[in-house]
DNA sequence: CGACAAATCTTGACACCGTCAACATACATC
DNA sequence: GATGTATGTTGACGGTGTCAAGATTTGTCG
C-alpha cells in the first residue's frame, strides 16, 4: 500500500454515505448525483456501483442512517410511561416535527414515493421501518395496560391515525405547503388535544 | 388549412395536457418526460415550449385540472349544512380519500413537492389550491355559527388539523407505506371519531 | 513464494433527459 | 401583398443512470 496514488480507496463506502449526507444538506436530495457524488470524491462515476447495486441502494442506505437516528430518540421518548398522555404526546409531537423538520431530506428519503413506491425499499430497510412502528405500538399497548389509555381502543389503529397526522403536519411543511412553523406549532397542540383527551 | 399535412397542430396545449394525464396514468409522473410525451402526439421535442414554459408549467397546468375536478366535487359535499358532525366527516373523509387514492398521481402532483418546494407553483395554480382550502375553511365557519361544532375551537385551526390528518393518510397509502386499503378505512373511522367527538 | 480468484476501480458507450438558439412555416392584420 | 406573431422544426449542450469490458490491487491457498 503505497498510500499516496492508491487505487483502492480504503473505505469508499462510507465515504460516500457521508458526502452523500452533506449533498443533501446542501442542495436536497434531488441535487444528489451518481456522477457528481463521485466527482466530489475524485473517484470515476461508477466506482460506487461496487458498493451498491443502484442509485436506489444508495438511497435505502443513507435512509437506514435517518432511522437509525429517529430510532435512537425515540428509544429515549418511549423508555419510561408517562404520567400524563397529553403532556407526554406534545412531547413527542415537538420531537417528532424538529427531526422531521431539521432532518428534512433524510425524512423525505425515510417515508418518501422514490423508495417506497418506485425503487423497492431494502429489506434491511424494512426491517429498520418496521421496528421504529412496532416500538410505537408497543409503547401504546403498554399505556393501554396502565390505563393512560382507554383500553377499548385498538392500539396498531390508534397509533396509526396519530402517526398519521404527525406525518400528515410533517409532509405539509416539508413539501413546502405550510411554511409558517408557527401555525404548525399551533396546529400540533390541537391535534394533540384531539388524541389526548379521548 | 390543407387537413393533412397541417404544420400548425391545431389545438396541442390541450392534447398535451389530455395526452400528459394518459401517460401519466400509465406510468405515474415520474414516467412523463417532455421529450415522450412529443413523441407520442407525434410532434417534435421542443414543441410543448410554445404552450409551457417548461415542464414545471405542464405540470402546474395538469396540477390545475385536478384542483378544478376537486372543488367541483367539494362544492357538492360543503354545499349544505349536515345533521351530524360525525356521519358528514365519514362521508368527507371517504370522498377524500377517493379522490387522492383513485386519482393517486394528480394528487400527488397537486400536493407534492416538485412543484411546491422546487419549481415554483404558477399564480394560477396557488390561487386554485387556496381557494379550495379556503372553501373548507368557511364551511367550519358556517358549521359552528349553527352550533355543530364547538365555537370556542379555532376554525383555520380546525380545518388546517383535520385536512392535514387525511392528508397524512392519503400521503401514506399513495407513497406505498401503507397498502391495505381495509386498514385505511379503519384509520379513517377512528379519526373521524376524533374530530366528531370533540 | 507463486498462482489464481475476488474485490475494487477505470474508461467507453448507450440511451435517456430538459432546454436553449436558430431557423422555417403558417396565420392574422393592416 | 407586406409584416409581425404564433407555432412548429432541427441542432446542440450539458446533464443523468448504468452496463460491459478491461485494469489493478488485495486476499487466499497450495
Amino acid at each position: 500500500m503505497t498510500d499516496k496514488n492508491k487505487y483502492h480507496h480504503g473505505d469508499l463506502q462510507q465515504k460516500l454515505l457521508n458526502e452523500a449526507a452533506l449533498v443533501i444538506a446542501e442542495k436536497s436530495i434531488d441535487g444528489l448525483s451518481m456522477r457528481g457524488l463521485a466527482d466530489r470524491l475524485g473517484v470515476s462515476r461508477t466506482a460506487a456501483y461496487h458498493h451498491f447495486k443502484d442509485k436506489n441502494g444508495l438511497l435505502c442506505a443513507i435512509a437506514e442512517d435517518g432511522f437509525r437516528r429517529w430510532q435512537a430518540e425515540l428509544d429515549g421518548l418511549l423508555s419510561q410511561l408517562p404520567e400524563s398522555m397529553e403532556i407526554w404526546f406534545e412531547h413527542f409531537s415537538r420531537a417528532y416535527l424538529d427531526f422531521a423538520t431539521e432532518s428534512a431530506e433524510h425524512y423525505d428519503l425515510m417515508f418518501g414515493r422514490p423508495i417506497w413506491k418506485h425503487g423497492q425499499p431494502t429489506e434491511s430497510l424494512r426491517k429498520l421501518s418496521y421496528d421504529a412502528f412496532q416500538s410505537y405500538v408497543e409503547f401504546v399497548e403498554r399505556c393501554q395496560q396502565k390505563n393512560l389509555i382507554a383500553e377499548e381502543q385498538n392500539a396498531l389503529r390508534l397509533a396509526q391515525v396519530s402517526w398519521g397526522t404527525l406525518h400528515g403536519l410533517c409532509r405539509l411543511i416539508n413539501d413546502g405547503i405550510y411554511i409558517d412553523r408557527d401555525s404548525v406549532e399551533d396546529m400540533c397542540k390541537n391535534s394533540v388535544r384531539l388524541f389526548a383527551t379521548n
